[in-house]
DNA sequence: CCATGTGAATACATTCACAGCA
DNA sequence: TGCTGTGAATGTATTCACATGG
């Protein structure tokens, strides 16, 4: 199947940023090319499935040789829409948000901090990392403003959905979510939850 | 199915500590009974999916009334091993590692930080949240001395395989590791991954 | 010959729908 | 009656295995 219009599966999208950051850890390595096999030893998917993920996008590989990476890597990129940047807002200026302020790993990979906002007026105004905190009733008009469309939210729980609510009415459509609550948005908006608790709970059930 | 003798899928192993989460929100606001049809709107599952995932570990319903909160809520803490808290190492002490120390959502979850180890000699002995951080050439021995089986990795990408590897020589099972990189490790040690970037990659597909 | 791309087969997960019981 | 618990039915995902072509 190499025709893109089709239905593709969320939980293949879920793999394919794990296929490009081993792409572009082999890249870094100098590496040119690759096989479905190499990058099934890597991340613990069966080959079979890296390679049947990859068909629903077209085909990338040479038959007898493989991936070449840098190739791939572009591709992957464009497929997942981070072969420009996207700017985001932080909102939660505590000690999470102050760790993902600092965290430099967005930008190579399709992200880019624009705007940190906090509720707290003792915060609003003090500088964080390189962006001074942003009160937050000026976000949605911030939001718009600056047509950002990304959002991560790094408040405590009882706060997250008002949070969630105003980032929707700023026009914001992807939400990266640390707050240990579900949120209630409307469909066109996607959320990606972050609980590190639940990740250790699941693995306390196995000891 | 009532045997808890049964294999259980992993991916309701991951549904249960979202169950629990929603359990504990519901006490909290003094709610004494609730159905699956309640949690299926709180956490958008379906209702059957709901029942058929407790199913594999008993009976914890009344037909006609639905769940005591209190009963199911116990019952998934003992089920998950966290009705008991587990002494964790911490690995990294950068502004991952602070937010990490200073979060509060950890004890009343089933999870308390014992110990935070670094490499880097400027840190080691220095205070971090109510912890003095410890050099990782100690690690291993502490991790023994201690008795401790889960532990959370907050290093840069590079040094993450040779910190999984003192972990598990340390006897640790269950590893959170918020390098983004892949991890190998012995079948034995259960390795949750969490990687922000991924996540955002992964809606801006949808964009 | 080697590794991809892919239909077919298998395995797994979810939903349906209802018997059974408070 | 109302909601659980669960076999059966359906729907999804993964793996198999091989034709294809560099």
């Amino acid at each position: 199947m190499s025709n893109p219009n089709h239905h593709v599966p969320a939980i293949v999208i879920g793999r394919l940023p794990l296929y490009l950051r081993a792409l572009t850890q082999l890249s870094s390595e100098g590496r040119r090319v690759t096989s479905s096999q190499e990058l099934s030893e890597k991340l613990g998917f069966s080959s079979a499935q890296i390679r049947k993920d990859l068909s629903y996008f077209g085909e990338f590989g040479k038959q007898g040789t493989g991936y070449e990476i840098e190739f791939l890597e572009k591709s992957l990129r464009e497929i997942l829409q981070v072969h420009h940047v996207w700017e985001m807002a932080l909102v939660g200026a505590g000690d999470l948000g102050h760790a993902l302020a600092n965290y430099d790993g967005f930008e190579a990979r399709g992200f880019r901090i624009a705007a940190i906002f906090d509720a707290d007026p003792q915060k609003i105004g003090t500088l964080m990392g390189e962006w001074r905190v942003q009160p937050i009733e000026e976000m949605r008009q911030m939001l718009r403003a600056q047509h950002i469309h990304v959002a991560i939210i790094a408040v405590p729980a009882a706060a997250a959905q008002s949070v969630a609510d105003e980032l929707v009415e700023g026009g914001v459509r992807a939400i990266l979510n640390y707050a240990p609550t579900t949120l209630s948005v409307p469909p066109r908006v996607k959320v990606y939850h972050i609980d590190p608790v639940a990740g250790l709970q699941s693995m306390t059930y196995y000891l």
